[in-house]
DNA sequence: ATAAATTAGTTGCATACGCAACCTTTATTA
DNA sequence: TAATAAAGGTTGCGTATGCAACTAATTTAT
């Protein structure tokens, strides 16, 4: 059996930007924003480095993402007093408003992918996620590194 | 705990399409290729329709995917003699020669993802996966067909 | 204190992907 | 058989995302 979880990860991940997208579409937010705007919602003022970091995506991901966020009216930016390079992000009244139907999105869009499966199984599954996520994380953190090594190595 | 699920697969979808865009780079192509390249690999003269059905994407999606590894030399396109709107996929002498390089990078994925799970445990998740694929697929599905039947709704 | 390195964030570029509209060809049906 | 529907593919458009190069501000080192 070639591919495996590869491939069944990716479709899972296609099709739940897929439902995500009809269930947000109200809210003029795509999938990218969701993430983004729960760490805010929960986080209020939290800088864009942190939410950053904590959603594992490039800077300029989050730079898009946040953009679209403010277009849209759920956030403010302000520049951070004691650093003038960063900012921080603020929900604003229209944010907090749509925080109920966000979790509610949330929710149902994991239980629909986790329909049929028993508590033990949901639980199992959540871990064996996280494991397999630190597994490829670390892969590609190595990665960087190597690459910066022979970078440096050629320099000689 | 919100979004859990999602989330991780997400995450673990994006770095999946890092280490593999990586790792593809000496053959130019990229990691949307994959799926299709292997499915080719396994059913020489596959119809594209028969790719999109199984890979679970958009048809327009495999028509450029196919287009690049045609481009790079992997594949020829030939009409369906039998169809003259269809084609049929072949692989090139030079898309053969990469088979064993191509299961081995999939080999290493799975293997990276799956670190430190016992059998028992990758067997498992497959499962979990398998259900979840399943799920989310036919929730999918299902939303199509009643978007159809209420735009007949609306006509009366 | 000043030069060099690092950090926060932005932008251009390339890839990927779904949806809707479209073109051709084939199948249905009236 | 002629009109209509459906099927196989393609293309335009919008969204998402990583990487590399860049700017401006802050730290570190000399």
């Amino acid at each position: 059996m070639i591919q495996s979880f590869g491939r069944q990860i990716s479709t899972i991940y296609q099709n739940i930007t897929i439902h995500l997208d009809v269930q947000l579409k109200p809210y003029q937010i795509g999938t990218a924003q969701v993430s983004f705007l729960v760490a805010i919602l929960q986080h209020d003022g939290i800088n864009q480095e942190t939410l950053t970091a904590n959603s594992h995506v490039d800077k300029s991901t989050t730079t898009r993402s946040i953009a679209k966020l403010e277009k849209a009216g759920y956030i403010t930016r302000k520049k951070d007093p004691n650093d003038n390079r960063a900012y921080k992000i603020y929900i604003t009244k229209k944010g907090r408003n749509i925080e109920p139907k966000l979790y509610n999105i949330l929710k149902q869009l994991n239980e629909i992918l986790s329909e049929g499966l028993t508590q033990t199984e949901k639980s199992e599954f959540e871990q064996l996620l996280e494991k397999t996520e630190q597994n490829i994380l670390s892969q590609n953190k190595k990665n960087k590194g190597v690459t910066a090594r022979l970078d440096l190595a050629g320099r000689s």
